[in-house]
DNA sequence: TTGTTATTCAACCAATTGGTTGACGTTTCC
DNA sequence: GGAAACGTCAACCAATTGGTTGAATAACAA
């Protein structure tokens, strides 16, 4: 049935894994530069960057020994569709999503 | 740290509570009648609405014996915003970093 | 009053989740 | 070759989740 919408937004559903979602927006990042600012293990982030992966809503590319992890935005538009069917959502306001991903990261 | 987004994703994460929310979207429903169609008890039933209801997705109001159950479709603003931000990052910021890069080149 | 309908509560259970630690395989550098 | 950096694996743990059942509460109907 809806499997990729039980993985896109049980993905969103934890903070870290937004946060790092937000990291991934500025650039891509290898894992161990994506796990530094966390105050958790380096196994616990490839764990999320596990889950992330698994929901397609970002790829990872291992390039030497480093593995670097790159945003698929794209992968969010079936769930943003969805939701867009329960009510006019407004515009987007990148003003009021910048608000939200800064506090995401406090 | 955002707990209404966690708790908007996470609720948003069950197929039952989505499809809870897609039958709400025809009319307001009872308890009893939001459970018919499902091969769950109707304590279960009573625990996803209470999910629902603690995300904000949607409200319930006790007539009699009956507890009516409404969608709140503001309630996914939020989340749509933030999902919203990652699309359009997509056509923006993607587009002007390759930009930069193509004059750094010159 | 007695019974029926609507819903929740409480206790329980199995599976999943988010975290830990330590050992392990690779790749790079000197 | 040996050491360091990068990342995952495996085993474990506590808390949460989604479900159950049976009893309890509340409101309506006879």
């Amino acid at each position: 049935m809806s499997t990729q919408l039980d993985a896109t937004f049980s993905a969103l559903a934890d903070p870290t894994r937004r946060a790092i979602l937000g990291m991934l927006l500025e650039d891509d990042m290898a894992v161990t530069d994506v796990a530094e600012p966390f105050a958790i293990s380096l196994a616990a982030i490839s764990k999320h960057l596990l889950v992330l992966s698994a929901a397609g809503l970002i790829t990872q590319e291992k390039r030497g020994r480093v593995k670097w992890c790159k945003l698929e935005p794209d992968a969010m538009r079936a769930a943003s569709v969805w939701m867009q069917g329960f009510g006019q959502m407004e515009a987007v306001d990148l003003d009021a999503f910048e608000a939200f991903l800064a506090q995401e990261l406090d």
